[in-house]
DNA sequence: TACGCTAATAACCAATCAGTCATTAAATTT
DNA sequence: AAATTTAATGACTGATTGGTTATTAGCGTA
């Protein structure tokens, strides 16, 4: 594939009468890390060409490397910039919480979803997960910013219900990954199988539904009320 | 990272005092496919260079592609390789298995665990779903021939206990993930951040009997027993 | 309008790496 | 033991690509 064709494929360039040799010092960037962000999340760092990142930001290659040293750094920079942490957010909205824990956990899912789940920034996962043992690093790095206080927050919530009488009492170190899992495994879906699957997509909304619908009941505690979720 | 280096931390290479030029035509092409799998689910397709694969194997690289014509040739025999398929034999001991369905879904899951997940092959997951963008086409067959009997199976089993009384009344086209989900989350993990985790790693059986335990709980019939798992 | 600053470019360079091929040598045949 | 066959090698090549730099041109200022 030549880098023309990219161009006619590309979000900034698509527009040919577009001037080059504009100035826009602020801009390049903020739109050299969203091309990249993409291109990294679909293709991997190796396969991803520094052209052509520059060319679906609508520069050239030099520029690119005007404002990141090198591919390397652009690379890091694309996850640190998209891994701000929604889960801290999270945390402090446990507190204030009213209602049950049940209603929480829902809450707490559909919130992932629409927070992260279902932003482009939800690519940083797969793409940490694909070139952890490339960038072990990094790996770490997104491990003590984005894994561990996930897990705390899923923790946090399912302790609540336990204490509160709600949950039974469980093996907080396995049962947080009935909630992750699910979870991870729908942006792991998205962004691999799930863009050239032939059959009709599973539905993230109805996909979390019927999936915290399991865990809930699969956690309640045996004395719960009969289970009537709406 | 010289070739030497590599050499050095290698399977079929270690010992130096082994005699280059032997002639081993027929253990050639599973000690490359061997290697080549270990490189290309660690480091990814692109990132993995065909010397590095030759060195790992013991052989040079124009050995290599006396064997495989390409580097992808190489990979599609990686993955058609290691995509041996237990899951028809999985389907083959539905009908003949005596027992609970909930005995029969543990058991699956941890026969999964056996067969697949503690396998080297469980890598191939990892990797196409890694490089599921790169090679389109290898994506479709690995869906045709690994997820959607895979899918088959678990709606098979689930169907079971809805059959006969054992499970509610599910929405099959979901309910599978439950089952799925924290299956590939374990391979994911294995495969990328589980390598570079700092603290203690999950233990695979106790993790796979904690979502046994709450899938189950969270699907069984309303009017069930008691709840006692082992 | 002319000048100066610097964002942006495109031609360029050097290193890497997939793939080739002439040569070497292990096995097999005569 | 010599001749033959072919598995295996490693030096080589051409294409790709990360990164550099001399040049171009947009834009603010006087």
């Amino acid at each position: 594939m030549s880098i023309k064709d990219i161009i006619c494929n590309t979000d900034c360039s698509t527009d040919p009468t577009r001037a080059k040799h504009l100035r826009r010092k602020e801009a390049r960037p903020g739109e050299l890390l969203d091309a990249a962000l993409d291109l990294f999340v679909a293709k991997g760092f190796a396969a991803t060409r520094a052209e052509e990142v520059a060319a679906k930001a609508g520069v050239s290659k030099g520029t690119l490397f005007l404002y990141f040293k090198s591919k390397e750094e652009l690379f890091e920079a694309v996850v640190r910039e998209n891994m701000g942490n929604p889960i801290n957010q999270g945390l402090a909205e446990i507190d204030s919480f009213e209602g049950t824990t049940t209603e929480m956990l829902q809450f707490a899912m559909f919130a992932w979803w629409e927070r992260v789940g279902n932003t482009k920034a939800s690519g940083i996962s797969k793409l940490v997960m694909s070139e952890a043992s490339n960038f072990p690093a990094l790996a770490n790095f997104y491990q003590e910013t984005v894994v561990k206080p996930g897990r705390q927050l899923i923790r946090a919530i399912l302790q609540r219900g336990v204490d509160r009488g709600e949950f039974r009492t469980l093996n907080m170190d396995y049962a947080v990954y009935s909630v992750i899992a699910p979870l991870m495994f729908l942006t792991m879906w998205k962004h691999s199988l799930g863009t050239c699957s032939l059959e009709a997509p599973l539905d993230p909304k109805d996909y979390i539904t019927s999936q915290a619908d399991i865990i809930v009941r699969g956690i309640l505690a045996n004395d719960s009320a009969p289970i009537n979720l709406n």
